[in-house]
DNA sequence: TTGCAGGGGTCAA
DNA sequence: TTGACCCCTGCA
């Protein structure tokens, strides 16, 4: 299989999904609970059950290898190995962050994380209603928003809902859309779902633009500032020099770096310098890093 | 039991 | 630069 060539990993097929072997820096707790992305449900067995590109699957890892389940050769190939950025080795980038003592440290917690490739209008949407919010709220906005306009997907005896579409969006009346709780975020939600279904935003064209670019673009929508745009370019654009600052990373580039408080501008420059293209990846080992140990918190 | 601050920002004044 | 904003939790 081509697709794997780059990668050396081995795929077995397993009763309901695949066993992949050889898969390296790739720890599904780092992956799912760095605060980028909002669909998962942890499970007893330390499992995690995903909802994502309109599927259910079910990811263990342990050591090198990891099981996916509820999931075929051909998904893996189509959508999950390009969702979990397989193709990519991240031992080179923690090998050139951890020139920096400091980044050393916060990698060694965050390991295994990996930057999902997320829907660029699902990761809009999610992180319009993450502003000003706490992270089980933020998820349960996001399930209430699927279930009232998502499609419904049976797995392990529950109901699950996918995240709707723009197509699924084109008859909805949102005269509900207040029982998601998103709260004052509703009416950002409604303008935004407006924006991309009549074509005034491209999300697939901004993808395409250069991280500056693309930032004035997204800032466009309403409920979308710098934090949120930054998100949506780093977790489904691929945009990895960018470095988003959120209060936890204000603090621990604060502390960690600056010894001094600092404007969140500053904060990026700072981001820029240093880590560079490398910077999104920087943000997340930091991220996972400081909220583990509450670093920074007063 | 009730009340109040504040949270993974953004917007408008 | 500052306060308001939904909704909910934690804590007095």
């Amino acid at each position: 299989m081509d697709y794997l060539k780059q990668s050396n990993i081995v795929v077995e097929v397993i009763r309901d999904g695949l066993l992949l072997k050889n898969v390296y820096d790739f720890n599904a707790k780092h992956i799912f609970e760095c605060g980028q992305c909002f669909r998962w449900d942890k499970e007893e067995d330390n499992s995690y059950t995903v909802i994502a590109f309109g599927k259910v699957i079910n990811v263990k890892s342990n050591g090198n290898e990891v099981r996916i389940l509820n999931t075929d050769i051909r998904d893996f190939k189509e959508i999950w190995f390009e969702y979990f950025d397989l193709g990519r080795d991240y031992s080179r980038i923690k090998t050139a962050l951890s020139a920096d003592d400091t980044m050393k440290l916060a990698i060694k917690y965050g390991e295994g994380i990996r930057i999902l490739k997320q829907d660029p209008w699902e990761t809009l949407i999610s992180f319009i209603i993450s502003a000003n919010n706490r992270i089980p709220m933020i998820a349960r906005s996001i399930n209430l928003f699927s279930q009232m306009y998502g499609r419904a997907i049976n797995y392990n005896d529950k109901v699950y809902y996918t995240f709707p579409t723009i197509k699924d969006l084109s008859e909805a009346d949102f005269s509900d859309i207040k029982s998601c709780k998103a709260g004052f975020r509703c009416k950002y939600i409604i303008k935004a779902i407006e924006m991309v279904r009549n074509g005034e935003m491209n999300l697939e064209k901004i993808k395409s633009m250069k991280a500056i670019e693309a930032e004035k673009e997204l800032k466009k929508i309403p409920g979308v500032g710098i934090k949120v745009a930054n998100c949506i370019l780093l977790f489904s654009m691929q945009k990895y020099d960018t470095y988003p600052v959120d209060v936890w990373m204000k603090r621990i580039t604060e502390e960690l770096f600056l010894k001094r408080k600092s404007k969140v501008g500053e904060i990026s420059d700072f981001a820029q310098k240093r880590f560079g293209d490398l910077s999104g990846f920087a943000q997340e080992y930091l991220f996972y890093y400081a909220r583990e140990l509450k670093i920074g918190k007063s």
